[in-house]
DNA sequence: GGGCACCCCTGACACTTGTCACGACGAGGT
DNA sequence: ACCTCGTCGTGACAAGTGTCAGGGGTGCCC
């Protein structure tokens, strides 16, 4: 039997991907957790082998769960499940130490192919993405500029974004500049589609 | 027996929620798609009583999609099932027809009960949702003013807006001045931040 | 017909942004 | 010690943006 931990925000899809794995009668979903900060503690509890984690939760990031999760129980194999391929998502798997990444493109059976897959020691990467990971390489942001980005994200002014950051404002303007260059944008709202859509945020 | 048509991009949580359907022994799904341009042909083929659609779809609308199927299919009903409790989503969704409003962050076993009940003549909406729908209001927002703020979503400058729309560029500011005060922003990007949220883009 | 709302345009103004050149500091590697 | 890189700042300039006051046109409704 491999024990699984379901961790997504959206209790439809959660709940019927429980029990399309409950269906397989080699898996058991021993836990289900709706935010990125209750995994640790879930796992804690229910011991699971495998852990699918979904990228965008409310409070901690499903990629930083899984750092968390790998520290606290090193025997856990996490997967991570997520509706957008960004390249950067997936190098940030890896290094957080996830055993496998899956789409929700994907047709359900390929979850839980993974799921085997990783628990039996293996490694799951969408091929595909994989060469569009290496393709677009890492983030050439270094770590103000892509403060600066997210903080211009939802449309603050300069001054706000100087202001929130304890910087002058030409600072920033300056650090959106090289941003801007960087991404091989024009605007600063296109930097920041563009770093979203690589998941450089 | 109840025939469902499921709608969803998503291949993974559409076979998953296809699964749990299924599994209701009054319940039948009868046909899968993946985008909203097929929702008609598929929906003519295998003649469901009800349909579920997905508002974010590659092609045609979620909402679009309702309407077309509403004008081609009269007595097949429609329940939108989406991630994003916009309350304009809502708003637009009973304007173009449909029975039933789901939001994904609900419990699997509401979408069962609310293909039921939808199936049986009534209408589904979540009442937080409808209460939050009311209270925001019909957008404020021109014809134009939307265009001119869908353009502008993804960084293009005035210039680029005022191309693609053949307006002058001055037009194009005077509108999205326009939004910006409606919405309540400081930035164009503040208000196409505002405008996605409440669904009136 | 007279409002009224929407659309399109112009021109002008103040302000914000994006870019560039430049200097200074500290951390890291050779 | 030297160089590189990132970080923070300044000052200045061109371009882009947001606002305002106008004008003309259409279509709709009382």
């Amino acid at each position: 039997m491999i024990r699984v931990l379901l961790a997504d925000d959206q209790a439809m899809v959660r709940g019927a991907l429980a029990t399309v794995l409950g269906l397989e009668n080699d898996i058991e979903v021993v836990g289900q957790v709706g935010s990125g900060d209750e995994v640790v503690a879930a796992a804690r509890e229910a011991k699971p082998d495998v852990a699918l984690l979904d990228v965008q939760m409310p409070g901690k990031d499903g990629l930083e769960a899984a750092a968390d999760l790998r520290a606290a129980l090193p025997s856990c194999r996490v997967i991570i499940c997520t509706t957008f391929g960004r390249p950067g998502y997936l190098a940030r798997a890896m290094a957080a130490g996830a055993a496998g990444f899956v789409v929700k493109d994907a047709p359900p059976e390929q979850l839980v192919e993974a799921v085997r897959r990783v628990h039996s020691g293996l490694r799951v990467v969408d091929p595909a993405l994989a060469a569009e990971s290496l393709a677009t390489g890492a983030s050439p942001l270094t770590g103000r500029e892509r403060d600066v980005l997210r903080e211009a994200k939802d449309g603050s002014t300069v001054a706000d974004v100087a202001r929130a950051l304890h910087l002058s404002e030409g600072t920033v303007r300056n650090h959106l500049s090289a941003a801007i260059g960087k991404t091989g944008a024009r605007t600063r709202a296109e930097a920041v589609r563009v770093s979203e859509e690589r998941g450089w945020l």
